[in-house]
DNA sequence: CGTTTACTGTGACATTTTTCACAATAAGGT
DNA sequence: ACCTTATTGTGAAAAATGTCACAGTAAACG
């Protein structure tokens, strides 16, 4: 089958989210417009691309429509184990995360190279300095990573992640990672947000 | 002049990003390609959008792009007055957050539909109620927001900021908010961030 | 001060992504 | 069972984005 260009997976990937809240049977492609302001026509060809037909008449069938979903993008059942670098208070905050609870992901360990840290914190999975890094991520076959120390250490940790096999990180220091790019990065600083949000509305002037 | 389009502005943001990173005096497409992976021409591409000549020959005056970046871009010397609202563990980490010194933003305003948290947390900027949302935005001239509150709230209250006329919001809730298309929504919930990682890798495997 | 070198800036081309229009199909009523 | 209505699924056209190649230009050096 063809593949799926990125804009469409990340759309995708938040239909998914949508349709997760929505406790509905059905829904259609207007109805989807309306609550994301992606057009019909382009929800509709996403959904396309999954392969499947779920839906006709009265909409697409939710249930069958979000297996589909999880099965393209990977978000199925199986947990995907995920590990925490830095825990400052950032990475405090993520640690007894209920976001995760139900969903494809599990944290399983967490990671400072400040040993006080990893000593005093209580978490319901193992915390360790950061020299165990490449050990402890190897012997537990975690495959993503969630950055959380300082400006200081970023690019470092990430490159031994890199290393390490790590399949993507979740970024959030305010550093542009330069990793192989079989590394997928996603970016979530809020300063970079901001300035992204900044970006995006500079012109909307010019519209009027 | 033309329209900046959105994939190159989200590009140059990141590119203005690196750039402060680094002290250096020249940089060249080439060198930020290594960097950051996207093509030395497209680097070029993006940088001419900018309207100004900044390098030659020994790379890009890494001064002068800064500003032309910072001026295009609207991330530039006035600072940009934010709002969070929601003040749980992540509302509260962000609250005394020091990677918005230097930067372009100032938070000048928090918001939770909890009084007790809004007078017992400290910070250098008034906590309110929410009930004061709009009379508060507005007297202040705030134009963005960092949304940390839990999914019950999270539509409600983004809706209310839509309706107080901010610009753009960052949203660290799972929910997919449904707003005018005028308002920015920037997702930066850890949930979503991890699945786009997973849905981004899904065909890795294929190009092998 | 001319010559070489290294890099940018950009028009023409290629690819990707989105829009559009409509035939095909399922539900619902009579 | 048939007709009506609503909505999907999808090729074909349009628009947006990215690649490529090279003329043009600034720095560096003898």
């Amino acid at each position: 089958m063809k593949e799926i260009p990125e804009p469409s997976k990340r759309r995708l990937v938040l239909l998914s989210r949508l349709l997760t809240d929505r406790a509905v049977k059905n829904i259609t492609s207007v109805q989807i417009e309306s609550l994301t302001g992606w057009s019909a026509n382009l929800v509709r060809k996403d959904i396309s691309l999954l392969g499947v037909k779920c839906g006709a008449s009265n909409g697409y069938k939710v249930q069958e429509l979000k297996e589909a979903l999880d099965k393209a993008l990977g978000t199925g059942s199986e947990k995907q184990k995920c590990c925490i670098v830095g825990l400052g208070r950032m990475g405090q905050v993520l640690l007894d995360n209920a976001e995760l609870e139900e969903s494809a992901f599990k944290i399983v360990a967490g990671f400072d190279s400040n040993v006080n840290r990893t000593e005093v914190l209580r978490s319901v999975f193992p915390l360790h300095p950061t020299t165990m890094l490449e050990s402890v991520i190897k012997e537990e076959g975690i495959s993503w990573a969630i950055l959380t120390v300082n400006r200081e250490e970023a690019q470092e940790l990430a490159t031994r992640l890199a290393v390490c096999g790590i399949k993507g990180i979740v970024n959030y220091t305010p550093c542009i990672l330069s990793l192989p790019k079989e590394v997928a990065i996603e970016n979530v600083c809020l300063l970079t947000a901001l300035e992204t949000l900044v970006a995006m509305k500079k012109d909307m002037a010019a519209v009027f």
